[in-house]
DNA sequence: AAAGTAAATGACATCGATGTCAAATTGTGA
DNA sequence: TCACAATTTGACATCGATGTCATTTACTTT
């Protein structure tokens, strides 16, 4: 089974190869007859168009690139599984990129993946989404890109968020439906617009509910489960401590749940928790987590979506997408 | 800055594009001083060879590929950190697969990867280590791969694992040494290598104390949460329960101390827990866990290289190569 | 210094697909 | 039926790097 070439289908379907070309790149000026005959011997021969051949004249390379940093890597995982999909389908080679490291190295490494025609288009995760000299860079060399979850709502591209708020809204109204009045807060990393986003929820949700909002029940955590964890002692230390704890992600959910332990609290009977993300640790702690589930494949499949259309597509104009996340309720939430 | 090509550095040298392509390659017959002069042009340039091009005329793709399934994504996240590191090293690309199909579409993915000369070789993790219509397949169309601790340890391709059968020894040791004598086992999926090692050394320690292999005290899981549940309430609910319980993996060791917490036993007064991998978790529960860490980048570090070294030398025998993991003493575990 | 060998260099064709542009075919209207 | 426009089709060159093979240069040896 050697390899089958363009000449090939042409010489079996007594056309030019040219013609055959034609035919695969779906152009115009094609007769239907000669169409479906060679459709039929490229069908016959299982030919397959050469991508080294094909980037080397078109100059484009049919890759794309995710770059991320060290968000959690069972997120990290499902994002490349959801651009793996949409790539597999179209033919496209998915190239990673761990960016767990200085931005001058980030910056020279993306315009050498673009001078050398490596990479069509770039997917930025949190918080690469909104690194202003990657972006800058990227809108100079007016290569495609799509952000995941940005601070910057500007569409000078299109981007794919969660309703991170609304979900958070959500969260805080079953926490005050549950008869909870003290409920605290755990914000997360500011450069992510995750952050911003559930923190406001939160805030809507207590404002509907009439329950002004309480300084002293606001945590300024980092995403970490440590963070988590020093957040928690500020908070149960206090004498009149809240009857509820609801975190920003799930790592430090975790952090308030070992504290909650040590200092001899009950979940849920003394204290609530809740988490955001569903992240594996959820299921595997006791009792097991009350959080919100993100359609992160589901994302990941969009932003792919989106970039091939921009890529295929230079006129398309640029969009943003929000999917919906849903809450999960599991054992460390009761009234 | 437009791209530099062969060419321009071919003139600029003053010399022959094939000279040129001949100090690029590092071939033997150049003259010394030519070839600095070259060397000087395409650094001043700052060429960098077209991977297009190159694949086509060589028909070489210069990517490998990491094939994995449903491990831990920490576990697959390192994976991945330490093959990237090798691969930018060596201006190779990565694809990823993850094979969480069936294995008819995993074999034809591979083959048309394969005739289409995408990838020059492929990494294949646990539990894809041991695919045998997949390694019958790489083995016929002669494609260099890399096993990382495959169960079979023939040398029909390099293979890269951790010393597992000695750690688990020393787990065991260690436990012996704080005085548990009733320590019970719970192993993982039988198709991952690290299983049986796991197992063997759990053994050989208990023959090298003199402790005597009690049947009930080992459970099989597999690798999941849930089965450490199961696998802990078997444990547990006998009369003379074990006053330590050795786990093949930290989602098992979670849902042992999740089951230990609802029976109402303290960890580790009244059990020792201890995990294996080092997963996110096994910091993330309280009390945090005894575990052994895998050095899980250098193990993919090592595969790259060997996989490298396969592609560009085809006469290289092949080497399996062993490294070493490290017992993380932490909270889970006492006298 | 001539002859012969080994090493260095370059001209050219090639990998496979496709843009350019000219040629061939078809269709249209008078 | 003929001239002319519109549509199909194909010949050829090209993308950038490198294998092949012929040619030139350098180095021995007598």
């Amino acid at each position: 089974m050697k390899k089958v070439t363009l000449y090939d289908v042409a010489k079996q379907a007594g056309v030019s190869p040219k013609t055959v070309s034609r035919v695969i790149n779906n152009e115009a000026s094609v007769s239907d007859q000669k169409r479906q005959v060679v459709l039929g011997v490229v069908k016959k021969l299982g030919y397959k168009p050469n991508n080294s051949a094909r980037s080397l004249r078109n100059k484009r390379a049919y890759s794309i690139a995710l770059l991320y940093d060290n968000l959690s890597p069972a997120y990290i995982l499902d994002l490349q599984a959801g651009l793996l999909s949409v790539c597999e389908e179209a033919h496209y080679n998915l190239l990673i990129k761990d960016c767990n490291f200085n931005n001058k190295v980030l910056i020279d490494q993306v315009s050498e993946l673009l001078e050398n025609t490596k990479v069509d288009g770039f997917v930025l995760s949190p918080p690469i989404s909104d690194n202003k000299r990657l972006i800058k860079l990227l809108l100079e060399k007016q290569c495609p890109f799509v952000r995941i979850a940005p601070l910057d709502g500007s569409l000078i591209s299109p981007f794919v968020l969660a309703d991170d708020c609304e979900l958070a809204r959500e969260v805080t109204d079953y926490l005050i439906g549950l008869g909870h009045e003290r409920i605290a807060f755990i914000a997360g990393d500011k450069t992510h617009s995750a952050s911003i986003e559930r923190l406001a929820g939160y805030k809507q949700a207590l404002e509907s509910a009439s329950i002004s909002f309480d300084e002293k029940l606001l945590e300024q955590g980092d995403f970490s489960f440590e963070s988590g964890e020093q957040c928690a002692l500020n908070l149960l230390d206090k004498a009149t401590r809240p009857s509820a704890i609801f975190a920003s992600n799930d790592y430090m959910a975790a952090g308030v749940m070992k504290v909650a332990q040590k200092l001899g609290l009950t979940v849920p009977n003394d204290l609530s928790v809740v988490g955001f993300d569903d992240a594996p640790v959820s299921s595997q702690l006791w009792p097991t987590l009350t959080t919100v589930k993100q359609p992160v494949k589901e994302i990941a499949a969009q932003s792919a979506t989106l970039l091939l259309d921009a890529i295929n597509n230079k006129e398309a104009k640029h969009e943003s997408v929000k999917l919906h996340c849903e809450l999960v309720v599991r054992e460390s939430t009761s009234s």
